[in-house]
RNA sequence: GCCGUUGUGGCUCAGGGGUAGAGCAGCUCACUCGUAAUGAGCAGGUCGUCGGUUCGAUUCCGACCAACGGCUCCA
């Protein structure tokens, strides 16, 4: 009998009868090894257990402890999913089931969308079906043969999908009665399914086409084992603990109300001291980076956002009014203002480049069903600059940039995402600039040296952009800092500036923010601390706990010592338990709790007491300044 | 905007065709008590809004509004 050779991970080589399959193969390695096979890697490849090896080839064993498993479990719990509502829902049409990031997810055509206790009966067919043991089985068919086949079953979409791969042959991988077009690779049989739980019901456009029939998507999850799952579960739990809506109401910073309307925030003291800080910081950041800070109106006249494109590209999303028979549009981005300051006088290329930092304040018409708490609301302030530069500064500019983004990101400790999202179907300017911007983005994208993904088609309409995204306590992304390069307002707005040689040219404009938000930015920050903001952005920084009503007027003396010297403290000299205080000044996260007892009236000190419980020595008033001053200079 | 779910006092929630209940918070009183909840009493709701069915609706039905989970869109 003919032999092949095999080389595994380690460069060792086995040899194998041919037409031995990667489960052959694990067989031979061990029988531990051979159970605890789920798919396969060739040479690079991902394939199921019962693909045929070939001599030569590199081979690796995928178990439960490959990173690639996970991907492998979840598809094929998809692909259960799928079987169950085949088998419960018979009408259903099937279409597309990929694993993601937290799970999977199905999308079905449905006449009658599920409710909550359709999953519950799923669960239960897919445990079914799951101990039931069946094969998962790949076939090959040709692209023909696969619509006919799939059109017999009375499944369009499967052979649509085929239609628009455009290749030759297709896989099908079927279990049961149940067959469905896949790439795969896939679990060798339904039993090999451990831990899994169906999770929520959405809707989804086919093809992710709002113009599109919608679809019925259940979500759910799946882990190599149960104990996993339940921690994953459990962590789900927790990570709603932190959700920026509850601690938003728990630590009074902010709150929405029918009475205003949706989305537009309405900030508490505390929220708005944060935000405060946050400003503070930001305008201290910008300075240092050679910004100047500019103030622009509200409203601007209808014309000039008809001159801008916004009116033509972005007008749904305006508000407007009318002003002595004069139409405003209520601004949605702070960039006209800026390059009227620009074309305000003559420039030239010795002004450049020239940075307009603006706390902008904007409103934007969000459709009603994208409203998430702080993270998209209808009002909110970017932290907004626009830089306008000759070509040759282009790149340092937007290095500048990205630098910035960087310093500040880790200021805060967040870790995050880069995209780069190039030029969308509704655009204005030339194919040629589009080029320019996207390349100089691009390029300092590399010189970042950090990894970064590209969204074809996802720029703003006047041109390309890096988006960096930060991740909230669910793990969903929401983008933050942008940097948007733009060829066209300058051209529109004739911008100029006198070159060296005396010529008119045409400066740059880059549109960026740092934070992204202030609100969006704050729901982050919540997310990420889980209330127990920093010293240096807490709202309050410390409180004054008396033990007695003995000591409230030395309290309120270093009240005012503190107040003076800029501490963001209360005090809490009511009649209770010092113990009840200390829990309330906990809850609020607070980090300094100052105890101030007989002892302390009579050494005039008082007691801190971080919010990890721990007590610092008593110390004056002064050297309490001190040392929030030594804690937050870093900052300043 | 689309699909689904939800909507009871400031908060968390129970109840349910005959006109509402708990805990916490609030207020009052007593206690003056050193590091995560002192006790007692009082007050507070036209059960999201508007219609419909009914002798009667907060409870059933419809529309709208809002929130939540997604989709699409986006800082």
């Amino acid at each position: 009998m003919d032999t092949i050779l095999i080389t595994l991970p380690d460069n060792s080589t086995r040899e194998l009868p041919e037409g031995a399959t990667v489960y052959d193969l694990a067989a031979s390695i061990g029988a531990g090894l051979a159970k605890a096979a789920l798919a396969g890697k060739i040479n690079g490849q991902l394939t199921d257990l019962s693909s045929q090896l070939a001599g030569g080839d590199h081979v690796e064993i995928i178990t439960e402890k490959s990173p690639e498993a996970l991907d492998i479990i979840r598809h094929t719990t998809s692909h259960l999913m799928a079987q169950a509502v085949k088998e419960l829902f018979p009408q259903a049409k099937v279409t597309i089931g990929p694993a993601i990031e937290t799970g999977f997810y199905y999308d079905f055509d449905m006449d009658k969308p599920f409710t909550p206790d359709d999953l519950e009966r799923i669960e239960a067919k897919m445990l079914m079906l799951a101990a039931a043991d069946q094969k998962i089985e790949r076939h090959e068919y040709s692209s023909a043969d696969a619509v006919s086949m799939f059109e017999a079953m009375g499944e369009p979409y499967k052979a649509e999908l085929i239609n628009d791969l455009g290749v030759d042959h297709v896989s099908v991988y079927s279990q049961g009665t149940f067959a469905d077009l896949c790439r795969g690779p896939h679990l060798p049989s339904t039993a090999r399914i451990k831990a899994f739980k169906l999770l929520s019901i959405a809707g989804a456009y086919w093809r992710g086409d709002e113009k599109n029939r919608m679809l019925q998507r259940i979500y759910g999850t799946a882990f190599a084992d149960k104990k996993e799952l339940e921690a994953y579960l459990h962590r789900i739990e927790e990570a709603k603990r932190r959700d920026h809506r509850k601690i938003g109401r728990e630590l009074d910073l902010f709150s929405f109300s029918d009475e205003v309307g949706a989305g537009f925030p309405i900030w508490h003291p505390k929220g708005a001291m944060l935000r405060t800080v946050l400003e503070d910081f930001e305008r201290k950041e910008h300075l240092k980076r050679d910004y100047d800070i500019v103030v622009g109106p509200q409203i601007l006249k209808s014309e000039l956002w008809q001159r801008s494109g916004h009116y033509e590209n972005y007008r749904e999303n305006m508000y407007f009014t009318e002003v002595d028979e004069q139409s405003y549009g209520i601004k949605p981005m702070n960039c006209l203002s800026h390059m009227m300051i620009y074309k305000s006088k003559l420039r030239s290329y010795r002004d450049l480049p020239l940075r307009y930092f603006e706390l902008g304040t904007v409103h934007r018409h969000e459709r009603a069903g994208v409203l998430h708490g702080l993270m998209r609301v209808r009002c909110f302030t970017q932290d907004d600059a626009h830089i306008l530069c000759t070509p040759e500064q282009l790149d340092a500019e937007i290095k500048g940039v990205i630098s910035f983004v960087n310093d500040v990101m880790s200021i805060f400790g967040f870790d995050y995402e880069m995209e780069l999202s190039t030029r969308p179907e509704k655009s204005i300017g030339s194919d040629s600039d589009w080029e320019q911007a996207t390349g100089a983005l691009l390029s300092a994208l590399k010189d970042s040296g950090r990894t970064y993904e590209i969204n074809e088609g996802d720029g703003a309409f006047y041109g390309p952009k890096i988006d960096i995204k930060l991740r909230d306590c669910l793990d969903r992304r929401w983008q933050c800092a942008t940097i948007q390069c733009d060829f066209t307002l300058p051209e529109r707005f004739d911008l100029t500036y006198v070159a060296a040689d005396g010529e008119r040219k045409r400066p740059i404009m880059l549109h960026r923010v740092i934070l992204g938000s202030i609100e969006r930015f704050i729901g982050v920050l919540i997310e990420h601390f889980a209330g127990s903001f920093p010293l240096w952005i807490s709202p309050v920084q410390a409180v004054i706990v008396t033990v007695t009503d003995n000591q409230i007027s030395f309290a309120q003396d270093v009240y005012r010592l503190l107040r003076n010297a800029g501490i963001r403290v209360e005090r809490d000299v009511r009649n209770e338990k010092l113990s009840f205080k200390i829990r309330e000044a906990q809850l609020q996260k607070i980090p300094y709790m100052l105890v101030i007892g007989d002892k302390e009236v009579e050494q005039g000190m008082v007691t801190p007491r971080y919010r990890d419980g721990k007590n610092l020595p008593a110390m004056k008033p002064e050297e309490f300044v001190a040392f929030v001053a030594e804690e937050c200079k870093k900052y300043n």
